[in-house]
DNA sequence: CGTCACGTTTACGTAAACGTAAAGGATTGA
DNA sequence: TCAATCCTTTACGTTTACGTAAACGTGACG
């Protein structure tokens, strides 16, 4: 049973209940603790994820989805958190997504003349593939 | 000068002419021949880059755009340098690019997905901020 | 002869985001 | 009490593509 003693709030997880919830391993759960991007409390030895984690969780991956890096996105949790100078802060963390959004939009452009380019090869590949099949006519 | 004794072909760059040529820099030229990707031959000590050398750099370059990891291009490079049973060398090429193109139209759609969402955030982002400006009518 | 300019080798450093192993506490059920 | 879980900490390993520093060789120029 849970000690019920001190104060511990009801709604936390363990590690391993956040890592079902999360599809996440435990050494990462561990690792953003160590990046100060989650902050869990202590039974004893063992960590707690609070709601609080969850949230912060669930912006983490999805500021990983968008590609930041985890050092991006404490900042961001860490202008969030302050809460104070609230127009400020928000203004910053805009001006941090906006530029991001620039650099995934060059990132896609140059993707996709990548593929185009690819795509060009390719063809030129199943022709001369084709060629093997039905020796070249001239 | 450049000694005239062994058979070495005239049109041979040195490294540094090399690195302008191709806007890389000496430890990449070097780092790629250790990985066994260029063989530039030997003038006494220096490395002299053929028109061999040229070539597969360029490929390299290329190969590099398309997101091939540098054992990918290394293992076309070889296909191609074989350059025998010429059907399934070329078909097996083919084969890797094809798949590679899955992977970065995946890639592609995966950050246009991130993008859309993104852009989602910033225009309530934008709101928000918009708000402070003119404070909620109601 | 000294000293640039250019080249060489060897080898450790860097970045990110964890993986993985070792060794050990704490709780629980049989 | 033994063993099975679950958890902990510490710390080195992984990957890729080079950067960077140290120490030294070689040839040309003045």
């Amino acid at each position: 049973m849970r000690k019920v003693a001190p104060e511990i709030p009801a709604d936390v997880l363990t590690i391993s209940e956040m890592c079902e919830a999360f599809d996440v391993t435990p050494r990462t759960l561990r690792f953003y603790e160590s990046k100060e991007l989650l902050f869990p409390i202590r039974d004893g030895q063992k960590r707690l994820f609070t709601r609080r984690d969850r949230g912060r969780l669930k912006l983490i991956l999805r500021g990983k989805r968008f590609g930041f890096s985890l050092e991006d996105i404490r900042q961001l949790l860490d202008l969030y958190d302050r809460g104070d100078a609230q127009e400020e802060q928000l203004r910053r963390t805009y001006a941090v997504a906006r530029e991001r959004l620039a650099q995934m939009e060059h990132q896609r452009d140059e993707l996709s003349e990548a593929i185009d380019e690819l795509r060009g090869q390719l063809e030129w590949g199943a022709q001369v593939l084709a060629s093997f099949r039905q020796p070249a006519a001239e």
